[in-house]
DNA sequence: CCCGTGCCCTGGCGGC
DNA sequence: TGCCGCCAGGGCACGG
């Protein structure tokens, strides 16, 4: 599930293998995931040159001559670059490029998205103008103003990517443990010192995470993948039934507004 | 405006 | 061994 990290390793390795080629045709074989006009997705970027990769949040943006590629992985989604082999049956939009090789959105769920925009106002419209400052940006005052009278769980909060975006399930859970809270308290019941201390501890952890190369829980094969490394820095999450690294007490699973949530009783109030 | 719920999708796993 | 049913989860639409 790629959050803030992986999507950042993503970029870094698309990166260098892809500026200045030059898009000579596309391939849509799973339509759904395509959010825009499909006869304009299709159309547009024909001709169009990559100039740039980068990312707003978890959203990765290819920056063509006049418009913008948006694509967000969800929780499965990768890119292959391959030459003429067959598809794979869970890729969905092949993008054929100047030197011969083809780029490939593989998601075998098929939750991923894909948006066409133009390059002068993508910022301001659906679905990046939805998309908050990541934590090592978010003003820390301005951050607790905004959450303070919400009843919601933090944790919800924390996932709120109109709020502060980055944060998945993952490195919420290891944020809040860093920070010594409990992801059901209400956001209402924290003091800003509390609130603070999450986003801090949310830059350590995406910053270390980052270096890392990102978190890979399941072990796929992939050739131009996330072979992350901060699965081995995981304090709680996935960790049922191991014990706290601070206190020993073994970690418990719980839900929190819908979602898989690992905890220590002990250490966090 | 705010919040909770259901939906999208399918590989993998538990249960029988 | 094989099959069924359910779970996981980010973001969005929708309804209260």
């Amino acid at each position: 599930m790629p959050e803030l990290p992986e999507v950042e390793t993503v970029v870094q390795t698309l990166k260098p293998r892809l500026i200045k080629e030059t898009i000579t045709a596309m391939k849509i074989l799973f339509p759904k995931m395509v959010k825009t006009d499909s006869s304009v997705f299709q159309t547009k970027p024909i001709g169009q040159t990559i100039q740039d990769i980068h990312r707003k949040g978890k959203f990765i943006i290819f920056e063509l001559d006049t418009d913008v590629l948006i694509f967000h992985l969800r929780m499965e989604g990768k890119f292959f670059i391959k030459k003429d082999e067959p598809f794979d049956k869970h890729e969905h939009l092949v993008l054929y490029l100047s030197s011969g090789r083809t780029l490939r959105y593989h998601d075998f769920r098929k939750f991923g998205t894909a948006h066409l925009l133009p390059i002068e106002t993508y910022q301001e419209v659906s679905p990046l103008n939805q998309v908050g400052p990541e934590p090592k940006d978010t003003n820390l005052h301005q951050y607790y103003v905004r959450i303070k009278d919400s009843k919601r769980p933090i944790k919800a909060i924390l996932l709120d990517q109109t709020k502060m975006s980055g944060l998945g399930n993952i490195y919420v859970d290891e944020t809040l443990f860093q920070a010594r809270i409990h992801p059901e308290r209400k956001a209402v019941d924290l003091k800003e010192k509390e609130v603070v201390n999450i986003v801090l501890a949310a830059r350590e952890v995406l910053a270390k995470a980052v270096a890392l190369g990102g978190t890979t829980i399941r072990s796929y094969t992939s050739s131009l993948g996330v072979h992350g490394r901060f699965q081995n820095e995981l304090k709680v999450h996935t960790k049922a039934g191991e014990p706290c690294p601070v206190c020993g007490t073994p970690i418990i699973k719980i839900k929190v507004t819908g979602r898989g949530t690992y905890v220590c009783p002990k250490c966090q109030k």
